[in-house]
RNA sequence: GCCGGUAUCGUCUAGGGGUUAGGACACAAGGUUCUCAACCUUGGAACCGGGGUUCGAAUCCCCGUACCGGUACCA
């Protein structure tokens, strides 16, 4: 099995390419198929390098893989549609050797002319034929004697052409509603529909799963094949994916490509599992699966007919899973950037710095939905104001000997215990009583969240020399305010 | 207009001739709690409409409606 994603490099990667980039990975990697990436820069005026690039990181960063294409080599390349004319130049000729294809002088005015005409007498726009019958070698000449023009397909007239969607069944189209499709555009450039037959013929592609907006070009493709004799490939057309108001997603509606949702602070294993259920369902009532296992189950027939909303609420859900389960480390390196973006860290962090912050980043992590949200959670430490002129010198002696008479505490309903005496021996709120040390509390792991409080303070104002965290630096002298007193 | 596709809670979906139509997000209520969250429990919430086929239809068929796509020298 043979597969292949195959975007145009005029922009970011949209969440719904990227979607269609994940069935094709999910069906190779869980069949054991080859997943090849192909680069369609025909639109010579919309494609970029930038954006091939762009593609191609996204890609990576959700872990899309690709065994074969552009950057990765393989035995069908190149990979990149504008490095392959010599191919498409030779499929031309055979096509207009045989009288399959036909060179058409038509001016884009005519053509446009007869489109609106036939719009305005309620009939389908399609290509009158006009060139049809040109006899070949007078084509030939005028041609060869610099006239413009195009090659065009000639459909055959009055039949059907039928495929069998693996994700909808048979469709079917009549011919007579297809206007012989332009091959080669007076440029000598490939028009889509050619170049992607070509490609995928030679690059021995079994399953063609894309968008459903090419489900009516299809038909056109077939016809190709048949003209070449190639073996077709197996189609499979994929819904889309629509805002909330249940249009196609776009930019109004918010967030649309991966790069956006990577800058939220999205992981990737998060994007990736969120969109893998719009359309599929992994069954079992499961929903939070690893890719690998998404594959293991994925099938093309059980892919949903019908569009789905793009829901980034529950994106933020499987992201809160995801971000519960990161490990501390890569967590501390996935939040970097944003942290820095707050301008929370500056210049290098110090191993010390970093080690702090694996072990107080994954408790916070634990209630946000995003990376960036790790910053506010952070804020509290760094931008924190103790209000230890308002503390009531008794609460602030009457917290320290329970932390002194208890001085390992280890475990959440000590700490509580012991603040709870506090509360009861002061009189004091609950709220003005934690303020001070909440942030620290927050910023402990699950069980040992106590063990935190004294040291994380302590190593704070520590890291005021040594570590990159911008803000522990000016509020050193306030950290250890704190700690001194709590211990007085 | 023409051609093609699609239709289960607000959203993503499971199911599929006889089910209390299941799960998840969101929402609501309660619990827990140092705030907001997170977390736990509970709850409300759906088979587009009309015809047929059938003992029986949400499920199969037809029509309608709505929505989406295409109707390019863009992919």
């Amino acid at each position: 099995m043979r597969v292949r994603f195959a975007p145009s490099p005029t922009g970011h990667l949209h969440v719904g390419n990227a979607r269609t980039a994940l069935f094709n990975w999910l069906l190779a990697k869980g069949q054991n198929g080859t997943f090849i990436l192909r680069i369609e820069d025909t639109d010579l005026e919309r494609s970029t390098r930038e954006s091939e690039q762009a593609i191609l990181d996204d890609l990576r960063w959700m872990g899309l893989q690709w065994d074969e294409g552009v950057d990765a080599g393989g035995d069908y390349g190149p990979y990149r549609q504008t490095e392959r004319m010599q191919s498409y130049v030779d499929h031309t000729n055979r096509l207009l050797a045989e009288g399959k294809g036909y060179y058409c002088f038509c001016s884009a005015e005519t053509l446009e002319a007869h489109r609106k005409s036939q719009l305005a007498a309620g009939l389908p726009p399609k290509y009158a034929g006009t060139c049809r019958n040109i006899p070949p070698e007078e084509a030939r000449r005028r041609k060869e004697s610099g006239e413009s023009a195009t090659v065009r397909l000639r459909v055959p007239e009055g039949r059907n052409v039928t495929f069998n969607d693996v994700v909808r069944g048979a469709v079917t189209f009549h011919t007579d509603v297809i206007g012989d499709p332009v091959l080669v555009r007076s440029d000598g450039i490939p028009a889509y529909n050619f170049a992607v037959v070509i490609d995928d013929a030679l690059m021995k592609v079994t399953h063609v799963i894309r968008g459903e907006d090419h489900i009516s070009n299809t038909p056109r493709q077939i016809l190709l094949y048949e003209a070449y004799g190639y073996q077709q490939p197996a189609f499979a057309h994929l819904s889309l994916v629509m805002g909330p108001d249940h249009a196609p997603l776009s930019k109004r509606h918010g967030a649309t490509s991966v790069k956006e949702f990577r800058d939220k602070g999205y992981l990737p294993e998060a994007l990736v599992n969120y969109l893998a259920l719009i359309g599929w369902s992994p069954g079992q009532n499961e929903e939070l699966l690893p890719a690998e296992e998404l594959a293991r189950r994925f099938r093309l027939e059980n892919v949903a007919h019908s569009a789905g909303v793009f829901d980034e609420d529950k994106l933020a859900w499987v992201n809160r899973h995801y971000l519960k389960a990161c490990e501390p480390n890569r967590l501390a390196e996935l939040a970097e950037p944003h942290l820095r973006a707050r301008k929370q860290i500056v210049g290098a962090l110090s191993a010390d710095a970093r080690a702090w912050l694996g072990s107080v980043l994954p408790g916070m992590a634990a209630s946000v939905d995003r990376l960036p949200q790790l910053a506010d959670r952070l804020d509290a430490v760094f931008n924190f104001t103790p209000p230890t002129e308002s503390l009531d010198a008794s609460l602030v002696k009457a917290l320290a000997e329970e932390l002194d008479a208890a001085p390992r505490l280890t475990d959440k309903d000590a700490f509580r215990a012991a603040a709870n005496r506090v509360k009861a021996k002061t009189g004091l709120k609950g709220k003005e009583l934690f303020h001070p040390i909440r942030v620290v509390l927050t910023g402990s792991d699950e069980g040992p969240e106590l063990d935190l409080i004294v040291p994380a303070i302590d190593r704070a104002a520590d890291f005021a020399q040594s570590s990159g965290l911008a803000k522990v630096v000016g509020c050193r002298e306030r950290v250890g305010r704190i700690a001194s007193s709590l211990r007085r």
